[in-house]
RNA sequence: GGGCGGGUAGCUCAGUUGGGAGAGCGCCGGCCUUACAAGCCGGAGGUCACAGGUUCAAGCCCUGUUCCGCCUACCA
């Protein structure tokens, strides 16, 4: 067998296995800091360094990879900038999950060796997402490969937070904040995942101070009340009388705390008394500060009171609210509890509840920067696709708070503030200082949070490009083309990125923002471990290969709505795989000597079928392009899908086949070889396998590039190769209109021998009557096609005329159809088939008949319109005409036999 | 509470400015036709969630209802 020629079966993982390799090795991934090409970049959204290949990174990585490889073959200059993420939260459990095996922990290491574990494990595993990400074909820069912990990206985040902090926009101070107990550490508002619980309404009687009664508080966490500093009443709240000046007496505390008035409490709430704890609750605390009262923690870092909760301390938070409940029914001051739904926080990493804690944090002031971001989406520097990720993008933006960046952890990047022992200066700088410039003191102390780790995602489209240094890279990808993202970090990341970016850039970090689905279980279920639910990536890669799995992703990718994978869909897409192969191997066996640049100086005479691919091929290859630009990656693929099945490979190599073949299509005499019909479908059939296969690339990149190597006439890698542009020389109006005819012309008959069963092996006379001189000489110059697609012994083609005898009949467009069923035909069976017909044409007679009789519609309509629906009723009036006339014959027929 | 998306064939979904309801899979029937049975040929199957409205004309535009999903929110 020649190496031309490719094996039966393709072997995905031996090839993918060898042109990733091969990629590599030549460089192909590789964008030029300087280049006379146009630049077009995209940074990966950094997967974390703890991660392993999931579908969502499968997804988005895929998309990524399209849009990359495509832009390449159209000659930009294209970098696609890779990297990971330190991860700070989880990357630090994953680690001191590891320490606890060992029966250590973090505190018993200290906080530099910890780190170092950290950075031995990074060395160690961190580099398993890459890889995998290598397995899905991605063609990342990879000498590029930035990690958000790296020296480089270090600096960039310590000149951000220094500026920040110059410019008043980074603070520091006492406020409550979302507390994970279990990670010990501070976390922003959307770390914060909030479910509905199905908790109760603790109503607990505050004692008055002075006299009975008392007033009736409503909570749903009564272990807070241990912290509580007073109780709130509505000044408008005509219930409690004149409150003014009354104390109450604190339950199990007996501390005696003032009743204030403060319109925030909602008087229709409960009993309409709101029991205040500053320092365990964000409004409480607001109306704490308002009022000047003291904010008393009674829980600990650790999720258990502490000292301040008297004979409470050392309880765990939720054993504590049983004791609590237990004690104030002791002394009869537990009035009631009703079942409340309301929504508790979860931290995103753990799950542990949330507890809202007053600490000293770092925040970064947000508005100043959103409303630079909130502005490059109105003008339209940055285009949010789909649209309708703007709107949720403007309400975000317009109720955003301040970011609190500061995490209590020891893996991140540690704030670079440091304060002095002696005279409690702050100092924030890049380096440390050497002493302090306010009393010249030598014992300064570092800060010990380190940043949240989104504070440097945030940089990343400039940081990984070298920034704060003005970098070539910069200078020539900066601003990214489009960031490639799933709608959950929108905010998370997205949004951050465009205040920074345009902060410290001044210029939007991207052009495109294009926002993808989700990738969800066959029934439409977020994927999760817990549910047990998952794909493995890496599964269906061994399974079906990359190249199918790419292109389900990329067929499922419409817009707006979330993808529903399952092992099916993906097996029908590798059938799809197996039809491209096979497609090519047909075509090489028939291309193995072919020398497509001698051929290709004098190509003449092309046939109807070259001349119908050809056009065919430029219209798909314009679709594909709109498709990609506009993202509409579904609409890409499909389209490529449906070409290459029932376009290349159902009609146009069935075509080709007798000329390949030497089955006749030749001249009389002519013999295959050297004719010139024979090369010149050898080249269209060569060129189109080419362009096919360049349009493909970018979508399943080994399967191509595998067939393009044994592609005769084919240099180097099919990356380098051009994506094929429209080209409207090839544009064949006449030609499309012929096939058309053709295809429909066969698509009857075909119907004829299904319907009658009739077995492919029985060869058939056919008779076509038209009026039309053109379409009869477009049949009776390609006769051969329906002859050889219909399997004919002959076809006829005349003028209307006599009705042959025993005959099944059908119509296509102005044309009859009669395919000769002698001493086969089933009288029967043809009325049937016929009454079914001639229903079917009645009802849309029926519609088009209702519309002509309108007067309104005649009226109103665009002529355009009322001229279509009167000549489809022409149309479809002959087409039953003559459908009855055939009718009545059969039945003649019938009744003689 | 607010916001967003969705409801089209048995399943998963397309359907670009309103003007002839589509695909893939599945199903039924016929074929081992020399690229491919992971295939070829043919076929059946839909009141476009429901109710109104605008229009000559609605899957598409408007209003309401309902069901599902997601995001977001400080009523203790």
């Amino acid at each position: 067998m020649s190496s031309h020629l490719l094996n039966k079966g393709y072997d995905p993982k031996e090839a993918e296995r060898r042109w990733y390799a091969y990629w590599e090795k030549e460089g192909l991934f590789a964008a030029a800091d300087v280049s006379d090409k146009e630049p077009f970049s995209i940074v990966i959204p950094p997967p974390n360094v703890t991660g392993v290949l999931h579908m969502g990174h499968a997804h988005n990585n895929t998309l990524q990879d399209i849009l990359c490889r495509y832009r390449r073959m159209q000659g930009y200059n294209v970098l696609w900038m890779p990297g990971t993420d330190h991860a700070g939260i989880a990357t630090q459990n994953v680690v001191e999950k590891g320490l606890a095996e060992e029966g250590k922990d973090r505190h018993s290491l200290g906080r530099e060796e910890f780190v170092k574990r950290v950075w031995q494990w990074r060395e160690e595993y961190g580099g398993l997402i890459i890889k995998q990400l290598k397995h899905l074909g991605a063609s990342c820069d990879w000498d590029r490969e930035r990690f958000t912990m790296d020296e480089g990206l270090s600096k960039a985040v310590r000149t951000v937070f220094v500026k920040l902090y110059e410019q008043g926009l980074i603070y520091r101070g006492d406020y409550i904040i979302n507390w994970c107990p279990r990670c010990h550490t501070a976390l922003s508002d959307l770390e914060v995942d909030h479910e509905d619980h199905n908790g109760h309404l603790y109503y607990i009687r505050y004692l008055f101070e002075k006299g009975e009664h008392g007033i009736v508080v409503a909570t749903t966490r009564p272990e807070t009340m241990l912290g509580d500093t007073a109780v709130a009443i509505n000044p408008n709240d005509k219930r409690y009388g004149d409150l003014n000046k009354k104390r109450v007496i604190l339950p199990l505390m007996n501390r005696v705390i003032p009743v204030i008035l403060d319109e925030y409490v909602d008087m229709s709430f409960g009993t309409g008394a709101l029991k205040i704890t500053p320092a365990h609750d964000p409004h409480d605390f607001e109306i704490g500060r308002q009022h000047n009262l003291a904010s008393i923690k009674v829980i600990g870092g650790d999720g258990r009171m502490n000292e301040q909760a008297g004979r409470f301390q050392g309880q765990d938070r939720f054993e504590c609210r049983e004791a609590v409940l237990e004690a104030l029914k002791a002394e009869g001051l537990l009035e009631k509890i009703e079942p409340y739904q309301h929504s508790v926080g979860h931290c995103y990493r753990c799950r542990t509840t949330i507890e809202p804690y007053l600490s000293k944090q770092w925040f970064v002031k947000v508005k100043p920067l959103a409303e630079k971001a909130i502005n490059a989406v109105k003008t339209g520097a940055v285009r949010i696709i789909p649209d309708t990720w703007t709107k949720t993008y403007f309400e975000w933006m317009n109720n955003i708070k301040d970011w609190c960046i500061s995490r209590q952890i020891w893996w991140g990047h540690r704030i670079p503030a440091w304060t002095c022992e002696e005279c409690g200066e702050m100092i924030v700088a890049m380096e440390p200082p050497k002493a302090c410039p306010s009393c010249k003191g030598k014992t300064l102390v570092q800060e010990t949070d380190v940043l949240d780790t989104w504070f440097s995602s945030a940089l990343w489209p400039f940081s990984t490009m070298g920034w704060p240094d003005e970098t070539q890279a910069l200078k020539t990808f900066y601003p990214t083309s489009v960031l490639v993202t799933g709608f959950d970090i929108l905010f998370f990341w997205v949004a951050r990125m465009m205040m920074m970016g345009l902060h410290f850039m001044n210029e939007v970090p991207f052009k495109d923002v294009y926002i993808h689905a989700l990738v969800r279980d066959a029934e439409g279920k977020k994927m999760s471990k817990s549910k047990g639910n998952v794909i493995d990536p890496l599964y269906v890669i061994d399974e079906f290969g990359t190249d199918a799995f790419r292109f389900t992703l990329a067929a499922f990718a419409a817009q707006g709505r979330d993808i529903k994978l399952s092992e099916d869909r993906i097996e029908g897409y590798r059938h799809f795989i197996n039809k491209l192969w096979n497609a090519a191997r047909f075509s090489l066996m028939h291309l193995s000597d072919f020398r497509p640049d001698e051929t290709g100086r004098d190509i003449k005479g092309l046939s109807l079928a070259d001349r119908w691919i050809m056009s065919r091929l430029s219209s798909v290859a314009g679709t594909v392009k709109t498709r990609l630009d506009e993202y509409k990656f579904n609409e890409a693929a499909n389209t490529l899908y449906q070409f290459v099945w029932h376009e290349l490979c159902d009609w146009y190599l069935e075509m080709i086949k007798p000329v390949l073949y030497g089955n006749g299509a030749l001249s009389e005499g002519e013999t295959k070889a050297g004719s010139s019909r024979y090369e010149t479908t050898r080249f269209i059939l060569w060129s189109a396998l080419n362009k096919t296969l360049r349009l493909l690339h970018p979508f399943i990149p080994f399967v191509t590039e595998e067939i393009w190597d044994k592609l005769p006439g084919t240099r180097g890698s099919i990356m380098n190769a051009e994506f094929p542009a429209v080209d409207k020389g090839r544009y064949d109006v006449e030609a499309e209109a012929s096939m058309d005819l053709l295809m429909g012309i066969t698509g009857r008959i075909r119907n004829i021998r299904g319907e009658m069963n009739v077995p492919p092996s029985l060869q058939l006379e056919a008779i076509v009557q038209s009026a039309e001189s053109d379409v009869r000489e477009t049949l009776d110059e390609h006769r051969d096609i329906i002859i050889n697609l219909a399997k004919l012994e002959a076809l006829e083609i005349t003028l209307p005329g006599e009705r042959p005898a025993s005959c099944a009949t059908s119509i296509f467009g102005n044309s009859t159809i009669f395919v000769s069923l002698k001493g086969i035909v089933d009288f029967k069976a043809e009325q049937v088939r016929l009454d079914k017909e001639i229903a079917k044409i009645s009802k849309e007679l029926d519609v088009v008949g209702r519309k002509l009789s309108n007067e309104d519609f005649l009226a109103k309509a665009p002529q355009e319109v009322v001229k279509k629906v009167r000549e489809k009723r022409e149309r479809l009036e002959e087409k039953r005409n003559k459908l009855q006339e055939n009718l009545v014959k059969i039945k003649q027929l019938a009744d003689d036999a």
